[in-house]
DNA sequence: TGTTTTCCCATCGTCTCTCGATGGGAGTAT
DNA sequence: ATACTCCCATCGAGAGACGATGGGAAAACA
């Protein structure tokens, strides 16, 4: 692994988290991630729109054209019901991982 | 992400981890990660291997070459000094990772 | 004895993901 | 005017995980 800012895998869900309790345009959610996660998300651009592209295509967000709050034409993305479902899977399965990861950190050595 | 049995990123440290308290051969060190994360983590052969060379060229796990338990030819790895360097690096890290994805789905929503 | 199963090695090709570099465009502040 | 911030997006490189494949040798079974 080269330099890794976000753990592979994980991006997709942490893109619907970000978008389960209101719409955010693309810069939003990296700004988002990075406060949330006190500065340790930090996804680039080239990292964020292929990911939001992937979630188009799978119904999962839904795009719609607007203004942001600093009045820039920005693209506002609405996580479906798909997308909700789909962050509730992959969120247990994550916890699955993790903890199964876990286990193993654990374990006496 | 198509299926994926294990969390991408991961490997590296849980193969070390898998040899911090003693050596292990390949498929040995397969059945400690499927037996200790109870049935999740199942690392496939395709998988294994190549990361048990990139191990190797990173100078982190050495190899020799013995019998099994049940008498056959295996190939058991070591970790080495700068090995248990890199687990207790890549272990932090990953700490910090979970901890920052934690926080972002643990968020009010 | 012959066949199958289990154990153990390893690679190749494909797919997917992340990221640095790049290239816009349009408001806002200097 | 110029620079800076905000906001969009793609391309190419590099890496990792995995299905398929192809051994070989001991043990169990028929």
């Amino acid at each position: 692994m080269g330099k890794q800012e976000i753990l592979p895998g994980t991006l997709d869900m942490l893109i619907l988290k970000s978008l389960a309790r209101e719409k955010r345009h693309g810069y939003g959610i990296a700004e988002y991630l990075k406060a949330v996660s006190e500065d340790v998300l930090e996804v680039g651009e080239s990292s964020l729109y292929p990911a939001l592209q992937r979630l188009l295509l799978n119904g999962w967000v839904k795009a719609e054209w607007g203004a942001s709050e600093n009045n820039r034409r920005a693209r506002y993305y609405t996580i479906t019901a798909a997308g909700r479902k789909q962050l509730a899977s992959e969120s247990r399965e994550f916890d699955r991982m993790i903890g199964a990861i876990q286990r193993v950190m654990g374990a006496a050595s």
